[in-house]
RNA sequence: GCCGCUUUAGCUCAGCUAGGUAGAGCAAUGCCAUGGUAAGGCAGAGGUCGUAGGUUCAAAUCCUACAUGCGGCACCA
């Protein structure tokens, strides 16, 4: 007999052998059937898979977590063995569950076409028919490298693997994989799924190897939890930046204007020009100065800095003219670093904040470009601050809070906070690993005083030093980098910054680099998804649409409202175009204006006007000053 | 950059499997109509079917190359 210890504390007997399936039918049957899988002393186990000694469990139900990942992960097997029926020659790489299903990377032998996806999909459904066990096995790993000696890759897996380790393998029917496990019991337990597209996918990460085919699919527990994922995912790309820029003219890119260069359209660069102001007034505010500095530097400037060693490849081409060679620049530190030399500085002077709205060129890989979350030519609010050592920590918390502050004004949600680390390859940081460790040491007790919890990255960092990045997850899922806040030791030694200190001495200052929210350009395709193209009125390219009842009666009264608007500075339109009413009111709600004034007899002459807010059906009427002071009010406050 | 897919009117898309010379809705234009919260009617116009080449009596449709865009991978100082 052996002793099962469950997670309220009580203890219960059991034969040696059972199984979590076993004790969940011995409490009830209802739990049986619920259950998926389990936990014995921290270990996942199948539920067959027996239970040899005392052990802790805790048993995993469909409405668990991991009960999901469990699923999927079996199904990536049930994808597998599907995809080695009809492609017998298939090797396969590894087949992990993820956020939302799961995937294969797969060798088939052949390529796999789009197409080929509905047949593998539908031999999905008959092994899921077939009913098959799914079974645990254990292998020395001398004996399981000779058992997958004919696929290349779990080779490579198993070999990588520590002398000694047992090694696991799952068996369904005719198909064998290397697995460290977590299945579900049966191929019949896997019924609703779908593969979802057919990519490329690096063997182990790296661009250098052979590059296999990987299958992307989800599974779910019963077919209404499938429908409305599928739902979900159809709903993301009605938010997509792209779908919603396009139907609300913010942005065009064009194979002429060049790939990856996006062209304002007026509302979107309305939208900018009132993010611009903002970002300029939170900076005033916080101490920081405004510099303006050119688009174009020499080569000379980047050999300095070091960034031409480090990041020649994802700069546009240099240009040569009467001796000297010119660069568009991808960043602007170095720049800043000219500006801090142009005088001399005291202690008294630091920190030094400067700020400065930049436009840079950045040669990004072909297939990286994406809507305007990836281009090759973006602007930003950016900023470095020139600091004395013992400032370091209250001039990084104030950058870090000042990017809370706007994160919080637009809404925006933050997925993780990354603390990106250098890692061993010397080659692509600076080599110096007092600065490093001081550095990283810094940042760590930073968030660990402040108890920001934070995801560490090694190996992320800036060749210059470790960072500290602000993720968002964009609709269609990609997590991309929002703000960051950098320490740089060594730019301050390469450009030979200093100051004079309290002792009349030189000394070295500290750089801080500081990007607050991203470059317009991505901050825009974030704002688009998060708000689903509603702009919150003090953002919105239209704030208030006036629409006459009729065109002869009201246009005078409407004008004066417009003109009245515009001098309180509000966006107001007026739309006197000769169509019926209906249809101006639904233009005006397609276009998501946060306002929408319909004017006709009960407003004329009285001094009021009847609103609706965009996402709301009711009207209401106020006076005009009233509505002035309603709108300037939501406008300073943002809504919050 | 790599793998797969994609490209037809300003926009969204049909036509391509089985080759016979291009279609819809919306937008835009003109005329008529138009008074209270989501699409009024009629008419005309709009396309070297991504580009170049090939097969064919004949190519939007089949083949090849290149390019754009998309889904990923790699990259993201």
């Amino acid at each position: 007999m052996i002793k099962i210890k469950f997670p309220d504390g009580n203890f219960k007997e059991f034969s040696q052998g059972t199984t979590i399936e076993q004790i969940a039918g011995s409490i009830s049957s209802g739990l049986r059937k619920q259950s998926v899988a389990g936990y014995v002393n921290g270990e996942l186990f199948d539920l067959n898979r027996p239970i040899l000694e005392d052990a802790e469990i805790k048993i995993i139900t469909k409405k668990d977590q991991e009960a999901f990942e469990v699923l999927n992960h079996s199904a990536a097997h049930l994808l597998a063995q599907a995809v080695k029926r009809i492609y017998p020659n298939a090797k396969f790489g590894v087949g992990p569950a993820i956020r939302e299903g799961f995937y294969y990377d797969i060798d088939a032998g052949e390529i796999i076409k789009e197409e080929d996806l509905i047949k593998i999909e539908k031999m999905m459904k008959r092994i899921s028919q077939e009913q098959t066990p799914i079974t645990r096995r254990e292998l020395p790993k001398d004996e399981a490298l000779a058992f997958f000696k004919d696929d290349k890759y779990k080779v490579e897996l198993i070999s990588d693997l520590p002398e000694g380790e047992i090694i696991s393998l799952y068996t369904q029917g005719e198909f064998t994989d290397l697995c460290r496990g977590g299945h579900i019991g049966s191929t019949k337990n896997i019924r609703f799924f779908k593969l979802l597209s057919l990519a490329g996918a690096y063997w182990r990460g790296d661009s250098n190897r052979e590059q296999l085919q990987r299958i992307y699919g989800t599974a779910w527990f019963n077919e209404d939890d499938l429908k409305r994922h599928i739902k979900v995912l159809a709903e993301r790309k009605e938010r997509d930046h792209r779908k919603l820029g396009k139907e609300l003219k913010i942005f065009e890119l064009s194979y002429d204007a060049g790939q990856g260069l996006a062209l304002w359209l007026p509302n979107g660069y309305t939208v900018r020009k009132v993010l611009e102001d903002y970002v300029y007034k939170l900076e005033r505010k916080a101490g920081y100065q405004h510099i303006s500095t050119p688009a174009l530097g020499t080569k000379r400037l980047y050999e300095i800095s070091g960034h031409w060693s480090h990041y020649r490849d994802n700069m546009f081409p240099v240009m040569e003219r009467d001796g000297e060679t010119f660069v568009l620049r991808p960043m602007s530190c170095p720049h800043h670093m000219i500006v801090y030399k142009s005088d001399l500085r005291s202690y008294r002077d630091l920190p030094i904040r400067y700020a400065e709205i930049v436009t840079q060129h950045r040669y990004e890989a072909s297939g990286s470009l994406s809507g305007l979350e990836r281009v090759r030519a973006m602007t930003l609010t950016d900023a470095h601050l020139f600091v004395r050592e013992d400032q370091i920590k209250k001039e990084v918390l104030d950058a870090y809070n000042l990017i809370l502050k706007a994160i919080k004004d637009l809404e925006l949600e933050i997925e993780y906070v990354e603390l990106a680390l250098r890692d061993k390859s010397k080659d692509k940081f600076h080599d110096d690993d007092k600065l490093w460790d001081t550095a990283e040491k810094l940042l760590k007790e930073l968030l660990a005083e402040e108890n920001i919890e934070y995801t560490e990255m090694k190996g992320e960092a800036a060749f210059y030093g470790p960072k500290i990045d602000i993720q968002v997850r964009t609709a269609m899922g990609h997590v991309i980098t929002m703000s960051t806040v950098q320490l740089d030791f060594l730019l301050p030694e390469r450009f030979d910054l200093t100051y004079i200190g309290s002792d009349g001495e030189k000394h070295r200052p500290v750089v801080i680099h500081r990007g607050l929210i991203s470059t317009w350009e991505r901050l825009m395709s974030i704002l688009l998804e998060q708000y689903k193209g509603a702009f919150p009125t003090w953002l919105a390219p239209i704030q208030i649409k006036l629409i006459p009842v009729s065109l002869d009666a009201h246009t005078s009264y409407a004008k004066n409202l417009n003109d009245l608007f515009i001098d309180y500075d509000l966006r107001s339109e007026l739309d006197l175009r000769e169509e019926k009413l209906g249809y101006k009111i639904r233009d005006a709600q397609t276009n998501k204006i946060p306002y929408q004034l319909v004017v006709g007899d009960n407003e004329v002459g009285s001094n009021l006007v009847t609103y609706r807010k965009f996402g709301k059906k009711e009207q209401t009427t106020v006076t005009v000053d009233e509505f002035i002071n309603m709108v300037q009010k939501e406008i300073i406050s943002k809504g919050h």
